[in-house]
DNA sequence: GTCAACCATTGACGTACATCGATATAGTGG
DNA sequence: CCACTATATCGATGTACGTCAATGGTTGAC
């Protein structure tokens, strides 16, 4: 599980503007983006920041998010899976917190 | 005024970390990150980057990508779509540069 | 004008995804 | 043990996407 993490913060790739990326770069930096590129994943990883204690669960977020419940569990185990943020079993609720190195990746392989 | 739709077209979100963005932003840097999540068109914006001259016409770009052109012209479009490339016709060839403040532009929003 | 090269469009096909309602699991307090 | 709350999973459905083969359009060379 911490290697997963770490694996999921590491820098995936070259800078794009440097040199070509191969295929396989292309393949990790696109997985991570695709769970990036979406409205609502979007507003959830803003919201999650933006909450007291940059943590928010579940119930937090269905309603400023305007999504049904199950819907909105789909699109956190998404960023979850791509490593952009961590779930926490606490109690009967899950504390979601965004993974500030992933998006540290992201943002070191499209800078120019 | 022309300034401020300039910006907004540029930059189109308040950083994702400092406060929630709205439904709107989401959306437009949503419609942004999708152009760049897949592989073949991350590699094309890497390529076009490294080409000589930071631009490359489409038949560059088939041979190394390994696709089919009507398939590297389909992304081609995507990506301009998305305002990530521009392309312009000069004799048979279609040659694409890279629009290198969209790319700042999502960099500055998932900036933390 | 004819031909070849380059690029774009169309149609089709299979896959992936966002969303929801219904349901299942897990933890809390009485 | 039971009711209640929070979360996760499942099944279904409509839509979007990646890919290619075939075709159409435009440009430059002969």
């Amino acid at each position: 599980m911490a290697t997963m993490l770490a694996d999921a913060a590491r820098a995936c790739c070259a800078p794009l503007a440097e040199v070509a990326i191969s295929e396989d770069e292309a393949e990790v930096l696109a997985d991570r983006l695709k769970a990036l590129a979406d409205p609502a994943r979007l507003r959830l990883v803003s919201l999650i920041m933006a909450s007291p204690g940059h943590e928010a669960c579940t119930c937090d977020l269905v309603g400023p998010l305007g999504l049904s419940q199950p819907t909105v569990t789909h699109h956190l185990r998404k960023l979850s899976d791509a490593g952009m943020v961590t779930g926490e079993r606490r109690g009967r609720w899950t504390y979601y917190r965004v993974e500030r190195a992933a998006l540290e990746a992201i943002v070191g392989a499209l800078r120019t």
